[in-house]
DNA sequence: CCCCCCCC
């Protein structure tokens, strides 16, 4: 050792002297010497580097000799601020990734060897400018590294952003290895190993993927020949992408280095290596020539390849498979000028885009025979076949295909053309113009269904639809346009229909695909004709209203002759020129509308109960809140009270005037029995005998009858009198208590007459009814039924 | 910050 040496040694050691003493640091560095025999290009300075690196913490990066050219073999884990220099032998296509925060990132990885040994570069984003100056076998200088631990254990350098890489010329270091890009042929790959090869793409399968576990694996095989034979390159998931960000192609030439050869299966398979590379270019590779098969001339075969428009799209079914998971196959009918042929999708292949009339290219599928399939043959796609939608085509055949009939849309009226026979399969585009509630139903087999029944509309005519199962979950609305494709027809109820089931598929119409479809407020118009309240007549179909609300009974609960439980409820509705009585049933009756809401009738039942009109809300009729727009142009609540209710004296009340407005004072109450007991199956007044109740109608003994509350008053003002009954609500009302509490009362005191005094308080007050007057036999006078209390003082 | 293994 040199007093030179030694003096150097002693100044490095001030760098560590609070760790270690100098006689340690001395013992280190000889073994440091001694593990690094084989390598006597390692200068003095760089085996004392290693000995500091050891004692040097990992946060405190040692960055005393920057930038400074470190043999690969004596980089030490934790390093920061070195460079590298060697040959280049590998450069990995560069692959994006998303990060945790969701941003787009970007990855690529070197091998660069020196002397000493060869090591990972890791490229990130920021770093990719030097990829276009780089090449495989360039001697290169890396600036600017971080020497890290590796996924696999291995050290690594990482670029970080203000690395560079300089190319450099081969003068620099004649001593490095040479790199050499050796080609081998296909034939020739019967090993496992890695191979330089160039190819001509003849296929890309479709993406699959599969479940492992808690992974899904993504998988694009690429068919892969040169002159001497053919092999199958795996993409395995971001690898997957590379078809995209390279623009791979069927009859593409490539070179790939590194692909990575496997016996797998009696087979041999390439895949892409993590640190290889795919490059697209025009290499020398034979071309080859497709055979497509004609659909006419099907026959049971495998890997076929068949181009043809496609004429049908049934919709996605899902099922579950043996391992449990979800599985997905769809069937499309594809056609060229020689026939048609049914075609199975899977899974992912389910979900790529396409439509009716796009011509289609499918390779590798095999034809099977099919009993359910229309003209015996299928072509199912296998797992590593390949589909292209509107794939670029010789002019000739182009024509061709665009000559292959596929059956448009079909306009409604067309659909409901009785002299076609039921049972077609049609498409069409219509406007959603009513919807009825889904109802559930027991199959044969006891299994449950789902039917809802909708009407479409173009502007040609109105079809009846039913959505079955899972269809009836559409999410488009009333008024909403949408296209049915391969609706069913079938006559029901004396009228073409169409069924909607499985296989139908329902989409967004395209806005061409739309253009002369009337809208809704359009069709609603032609459809159905404004009428008043007034104007109605008994039996009158497609009658619209535009009416408020004056008053919302109870739901009413009954049992049907079937068995079945029922709901209805009556609510009053009222225009300018009268009132009517609206019933509606089970789920209608959960209404949301209040007292002056506005709203729209649509194809009501209008039936005559006595000598007064009354609506039902049944399947067909809507009832629905008016649009803002509609309901400005409707009068008020009040403008239609003071329009219906004309004020009256008492004097000059007629046995046939209905809601009448008349003020005036309680002259005399009926302050003896006010409660009526009531069959709740009847609605029939029943006594109470030693027994209990019995009613005279059904027979029935009832437990607990239901209670009526009827006040019998007369009224006065200037003119004259009247008598005037209140019925329940308005009962209530006028003495403020409830029927309920009432009875609780002559219950707990047993007096029909408890509740006399407060009856007769109401003596002297003043009244506003509206009511309707008839003419009592009995007494020949005329009496009053009160059918809104408006107002007491 | 990527993840080299992995499927009929």
């Amino acid at each position: 050792m040199t007093g030179e040496n030694e003096d150097y040694i002693k100044e490095r050691y001030q760098e560590v002297k609070e760790k270690v003493t100098y006689k340690d640091f001395l013992k280190d560095l000889e073994d440091i010497k001694i593990e690094n025999v084989d390598a006597p290009f390692l200068t003095q300075q760089q085996l004392i580097d290693m000995v500091i690196e050891k004692y040097a913490e990992h946060e405190n990066i040692q960055q005393t000799h920057t930038n400074q050219i470190q043999p690969i073999s004596s980089l030490i884990e934790g390093n920061g601020n070195i460079s590298i220099q060697g040959r280049l032998i590998s450069i990995s296509n560069i692959k994006t990734f998303t990060t945790k925060k969701g941003r787009e990132g970007k990855v690529a990885n070197l091998t660069v060897e020196d002397n000493s040994g060869k090591i990972r570069v890791v490229m990130w984003t920021d770093n990719m400018k030097y990829m276009n100056r780089i090449e495989e076998g360039n001697i290169i200088k890396v600036n600017n590294l971080e020497v890290r631990k590796g996924y696999t254990g291995d050290l690594e350098v990482q670029m970080k952003n203000n690395s560079s890489i300089q190319v450099l010329p081969e003068e620099v270091d004649p001593s490095l290895p040479k790199y050499e890009e050796k080609i081998t042929n296909l034939s020739d790959i019967t090993e496992d190993g890695e191979y330089n090869i160039i190819v001509r793409i003849k296929k890309i399968s479709t993406l699959r993927e599969i479940i492992k576990g808690e992974k899904t694996l993504q998988i694009i095989t690429l068919e892969i020949m040169d002159k001497t034979g053919t092999l199958e390159f795996t993409l395995w998931n971001k690898d997957t992408k590379l078809v995209d960000t390279l623009e791979l192609k069927e009859h593409d030439t490539i070179k790939i280095i590194k692909a990575r050869a496997q016996q797998r299966y009696d087979q041999i398979t390439l895949s892409n290596s993590w640190n290889g590379r795919i490059i697209k270019n025009e290499y020398d590779v034979p071309d080859f020539e497709e055979e497509i098969l004609k659909i006419g001339y099907a026959e049971e075969k495998e890997d076929v390849t068949i181009i043809g428009t496609i004429t049908k799209i049934y919709d996605t079914i899902t099922f579950t498979k043996t391992d449990g998971n979800e599985g997905h196959v769809r069937s499309i009918e594809v056609t060229d000028e020689t026939g048609s042929i049914r075609v199975t999708l899977w899974n992912k292949e389910t979900e790529i885009e396409m439509r009716k009339g796009d011509i289609i290219k499918i390779e590798g599928g095999s034809i099977e025979f099919d009993d359910y399939a229309g003209d015996g043959y299928r072509l199912n796609t296998g797992w590593n076949a390949s589909i292209t939608i509107n794939p670029e085509l010789d002019t000739k055949l182009r024509e061709k295909l665009e000559l292959v009939d596929t059956i448009g849309i079909v306009k409604i009226e067309n659909v409901l053309d009785l002299n076609e026979d039921e049972g077609r399969e049609v498409d069409v585009v219509g406007r959603i113009i009513t919807t009825n509630d889904t109802r559930e139903f027991e199959r044969g087999d006891g299994s449950k269904g789902q039917i809802k029944s909708i009407e479409l509309a173009d502007e040609t005519g109105i079809v009846r639809t039913s959505l079955w199962d899972e269809k009836v979950d559409i999410t488009e609305k009333l008024g909403d346009a949408i296209k049915i494709e391969n609706a069913r027809t079938r006559i029901g109820q004396g009228q073409m229909e169409l069924s909607v089931g499985k296989s139908s598929r329902i989409t967004t119409p395209t806005d061409e695909e739309i253009v002369n479809l009337p809208s809704y407020e359009n069709i609603e118009q032609d459809r159905y004709n404004d009428r008043t309240i007034s104007q109605l007549e008994e039996n009158e179909t497609n009658t619209k209203l535009r009416v408020r609300i004056l008053n919302i009974n109870e739901i009413n609960t009954f049992t049907r002759t079937d068995g079945r439980d029922g709901r209805v409820r009556s609510i009053y509705v009222a225009d300018e020129t009268g009132e009517i009585q609206v019933s509606l049933w089970d789920d209608d009756t959960e209404i949301k509308f209040t007292k002056g809401s506005a709203i729209i009738i649509e194809n009501p039942n209008i039936t005559r109960q006595n000598t007064k009109l009354r609506l039902s809300i049944g399947n067909g009729s809507t009832i629905r809140a008016a649009r803002q727009e509609e309901a400005e142009k409707m009068l008020s609540l009040t403008e239609i009270e003071n329009k219906l209710y004309v004020e009256k004296y008492i004097e000059d009340i007629e046995e046939d005037d209905q809601h009448i407005k008349i003020k005036g004072t309680i002259s005399e109450i009926n302050s003896e029995k006010i409660i009526y007991t009531m069959c709740p199956n009847c609605n029939i007044g029943i006594t109470q005998d030693e027994n209990g109740y019995i009613c005279n109608e059904c027979g029935e003994k009832i437990e607990k009858p239901n209670y009526l509350m009827i006040i019998s008053t007369t009224l006065q003002d200037e003119t004259g009198t009247v008598q005037a009954t209140f019925f329940r609500k308005d009962a209530e009302e006028l003495i403020s208590t409830t029927t309920e509490k009432v009875v609780a009362i002559y219950e707990q005191t047993g007096d029909e007459s408890a509740m006399s005094s407060k009856l007769e308080d109401m003596i002297g007050h003043e009244v506003t009814i509206i009511a309707n007057a008839n003419f009592n036999e009995y007494d020949e006078d005329i009496r009053l039924n009160v059918r809104q209390l408006v107002i007491v003082v």
